[in-house]
DNA sequence: TTGTAATTTAATAAC
DNA sequence: GTTATTAAATTACT
């Protein structure tokens, strides 16, 4: 039931993610988007004394490559013991606005959505190693079992018809990706290959 | 119209499924799927010595529940070297000792990346303090930031958007652990007061 | 050694 | 049905 399921252990994150309302949270995030670029015609002569400020992050226009890619994140290496970076809230500055009407999705959704990720979701199941080497010879023959078949597989393999449905989905949906992906490496090879043979002369 | 959708990517992985004929097929798959039935008055004693040969899936009737569903399916816990799961060729053994040790340089980052384009994995990103402080700050607003923001991510932190789509992920997974973490010790000390408080009687 | 980027895949939602 | 995306579990690198 529901109020079951909201005690679940993920609730708290949930939580954590939504005490903005969303449009606040797309508000905000504009706003930091915007941050990013807006600021082209500010002074980059402005005095960067404490590195990772709200400021320095606002203030940060097209950021300047060499800042950007430098310096690896090592936190573990740092001799700070205070991990701010747990249950974090960021309630602030929820005032920006009350009624923006500049967001593009509908948040409704989203916020649905965020929320059914966590609640009455199925827990994985770990097919054995049996169970997906008579998945894939099966899939070998047919990748379009139909229902007589996957009921028949099913009981077989003491696994619910719906659970054969979605593997044989997601196999058929790796193959696809697997089929482009290859497919990205030829034609990267035939230019490579274009660009030697231009090369040589 | 049709035939234009015949022409589209994934034609080829359709077509790689569809060489057998459809009676081929079929028949296969009914030898296939009446072998799991069959062989219900063969003896169970032939030698099991390799397992997942063809006999082993063929030979398998009404399949032992405690073989069919132990052992879940890691693949890539194999032999592993064997980078079979990418499209790489895999050609032969790196033959590891070959320099083993005491690579400190140049050398060591030719074998790793001969390594990784071996195993098929990418080379691990490394961000900068910069670019985390960004990302963090844009995770503390949207945890799930949609694929419009991060393309813009990508453009202004000079990163792959598959990076941050990444990024994101980890992170989320970062914090339900770290959620997990301290209600598990919030239980403990639960626990450990109704002990205390019991002692106290 | 730890933290975390990368990978794989079952589950889900939108279309 | 496909597609994109998620969580989960795990590997491997720094």
């Amino acid at each position: 039931n529901e109020s079951q399921a909201l005690i679940g252990d993920e609730c708290g994150a949930i939580k954590s993610n939504l005490q903005l309302s969303v449009h606040t949270r797309r508000r905000g995030l504009d706003l930091l988007m915007a941050s990013l670029t807006v600021s082209v015609h500010q002074s980059c002569s402005m005095s960067r004394r404490s590195a990772f400020t709200i400021e320095s992050i606002l203030g940060l226009d097209r950021p300047d490559p060499r800042t950007v890619l430098s310096a690896p994140h090592r936190p573990w290496t740092d001799v700070k013991p205070a991990g701010q970076s747990r249950g974090v809230v960021a309630d602030s500055d929820v005032s920006v606005d009350e009624d923006s009407k500049s967001y593009s999705k509908s948040p409704a959704d989203a916020y649905r959505r965020t929320l059914n990720w966590y609640i009455g979701r199925r827990p994985r199941t770990a097919f054995s190693s049996v169970q997906i080497k008579i998945l894939e010879s099966v899939f070998q023959l047919n990748s379009y079992p139909g229902i007589d078949i996957r009921e028949e597989l099913a009981k077989k393999l003491h696994l619910d018809e719906d659970r054969i449905q979605i593997w044989f989905q997601n196999r058929r949906a790796k193959l696809k990706r697997s089929h482009r992906e290859s497919q990205f490496l030829m034609e990267k090879n035939v230019l490579s290959d274009l660009q030697s043979s231009r090369e040589e002369r």
